[in-house]
DNA sequence: CACCACTATTGGCACTCTGCCAGTAAGCGA
DNA sequence: TCGCTTACTGGCAGAGTGCCAATAGTGGTG
């Protein structure tokens, strides 16, 4: 009672156009629920294909997963700072902390879920390569403040441990003005402003000093 | 050829007594890696027990895990503070700053796996009650630090989210004086005790000024 | 001391999910 | 039009979890 033939049965795409429409379907899911939450079934689904074909294209699960991390850390997102402070390396066109600080506020303020998720992605496990991907961004990131804040020149492991301690002081900032919203936009920036140049001129001095200890 | 009765095959343990060898093998597996790379089956076996029971004792094994984290925060590991500067308010046995960063520090020091997957157990992913967990923990913890360093009188919103920022970065720093080693103990115990005394005195004015823009 | 009731504990069934791969068919080039 | 490449499907195997009826330690009771 069927017809037998009636067009085919489903489209073929170019590789690279498939490839990228299961990712951005991933995306989406993931950003919304953590990676146990979300079944491969369902991603095949909501991307209207079958779930094998997932296999085909990232090899599992997890391998997917981390093409979609990559890609949040790698984008605006987490990644402004990159996009934004590098090139430009002369004294005069480089934007000043207070613009960075600026931007990026803005640039997450209206990505709130995907920064979430990318910040919280370790969420699925100190695994090897996972970690790697935050640590890299964010060392990255601590790079380029570095930059910004014009200590290139004492660019010593303590500079270094100092501005990723100011990040972790950023994200939990951030989360307050965003999230429990016990701050509003403008204290957060002066926080986020004020904070590491505080601390570079209080407390740095000090930590070089206790330097003969090390071991 | 097997005898029939040799004695036996298992021991009946009391109620309380069989849950809590369980939640103890819980934690030592889950401490030594993430949720989804251990299964109930090897929890069970570790245990000397079946599946089964696990299941009789905590419902499923994401309740276990729950159990576990709260075990973890619960007790010396991060909430040191609460054990020490709670109960004696009256200032003269109140602990210095300083003191409390020391204890804080040597804490960690000793319990440096069960610390760090405490604070990273946000990788189940952004489930409710381990969020609530953990928040909450960090949140006591924050009211311990303000009552230390005598900010009682002025327990504002902006306070309390300083604070939260403090703990981010003390976090940050305890990993790069313990996992990255770009710090020592010497170093990093000069940064988190001078941080947030400095970020108080300097940057708390101007957000308390910038208050009226509130919305 | 034998028996009984109580419940801790087991063992296995049903279901979901992931990994894998052999077969199928879309669509381009000759 | 035919044939060849390969995107895509469909289903099987194994692992893990939730659940529960049946089993068997064990302390209490007569």
């Amino acid at each position: 009672m069927t017809v037998p033939k009636a067009g085919p049965r489903w489209s073929r795409l170019e590789h690279d156009e498939r490839r990228e429409q299961i990712l951005a379907t991933a995306r989406t899911l993931f950003t919304q629920r953590p990676y146990g939450a979300v079944s491969t079934v369902e991603i095949a689904e909501a991307a209207g294909v079958t779930r094998g074909l997932i296999h085909h294209y990232f090899g599992n699960k997890r391998a997917l997963y981390l093409e979609v991390v990559k890609e949040l850390v790698g984008s605006p997102v987490l990644g402004v700072l990159n996009a934004l402070t590098a090139g430009p390396t002369d004294a005069d066109t480089m934007p000043t902390w207070e613009d960075s600080v600026a931007l990026w506020m803005d640039v997450v303020e209206t990505n709130q879920e995907a920064w979430l998720s990318a910040i919280s992605a370790g969420e699925t496990g100190r695994d090897r390569a996972m970690h790697d991907i935050l640590d890299e961004s964010r060392e990255r990131t601590a790079t380029q403040v570095i930059t910004v804040l014009g200590l290139d020149e004492r660019r010593t492991p303590e500079v270094r441990a100092l501005v990723r301690g100011f990040g972790g002081f950023a994200e939990e900032i951030t989360r307050e003005w965003l999230q429990r919203g016990r701050l509003t936009k403008a204290q957060a920036r002066v926080l986020l402003v004020g904070a590491l140049p505080a601390m570079v001129d209080e407390l740095l001095p000090g930590v070089l000093a206790s330097r003969k200890g090390r071991r």
